[in-house]
DNA sequence: AGGAAGATCTACT
DNA sequence: GTAGATCTTCCTA
């Protein structure tokens, strides 16, 4: 098990998004190990930073300069939102998280969360996020740091188909489908 | 200082 | 399926 490298988060944004399926994400918090693999994600590229959620946050100049791999956390309708920068050098975009499968410390998420029910647990972005303790404060870690408080690890090869369709809750979504997730898991969002 | 808006969630019918 | 809660940031006065 390694950490994904910066090299990986270097290319297309779409690409990313898609190669994120399956990937694991690990929460390190009071000395507990908190994982999940990603099953859900989507691409926000060039355009999108024209949108208006962006734009009111002036996040443009944070999505151009911020370093790939590092994260980038957002508040929105109270809910942290997790995005992993990813965008080619001299370009813009990221990815964001958007459901996760639990592994590891299920108990702490339903503490975190406040639920029993383990599938509504991380079915949704802001439900991840919440589950995983993660707010403002794990803004830009670097997740290739092995040693950081949230990482991003490789998974041993599983095979999964990957489906894809348009972005959710966005008013003002592109034509392009954007939003990647796995086949039949039943922890994305929206099948 | 106050209000509007947003990549959402929950609870209710 | 829809209404209301939610909270942080940005915009205007």
């Amino acid at each position: 098990m390694k950490t994904l490298t910066r090299k990986f988060y270097e290319r297309d944004p779409v690409q990313v998004a898609k190669d994120l399926l399956g990937k694991i994400i690990l929460r390190r918090i009071n000395h507990e190990r908190i994982s999940g693999r990603i099953v859900e994600a989507e691409a926000y590229v060039e355009n999108d930073i024209a949108s208006k959620a962006l734009r009111r946050r002036k996040i443009f100049s944070q999505l151009t300069w911020q370093d790939c791999g590092t994260t980038f956390i957002y508040m929105v309708h109270g809910n942290w939102l997790l995005n992993i920068m990813a965008h080619p050098k001299g370009s813009i975009g990221s990815v964001l998280v958007r459901a996760i499968e639990p592994i590891k410390g299920i108990e702490t998420m339903k503490k975190n969360r406040n639920v029993g029910d383990q599938r509504n647990l991380t079915n949704g972005s802001g439900k991840s996020i919440k589950a995983l303790a993660i707010t403002k404060e794990l803004n830009k870690t670097d997740g290739t740091r092995r040693d950081a408080k949230l990482a991003i690890i490789e998974d041993s090869a599983s095979t999964f188909d990957i489906c894809s369709s348009n972005r959710i809750g966005v008013t003002h979504d592109l034509p392009q489908e954007l939003r990647f997730f796995i086949k039949a898991n039943k922890y994305v969002s929206e099948p």
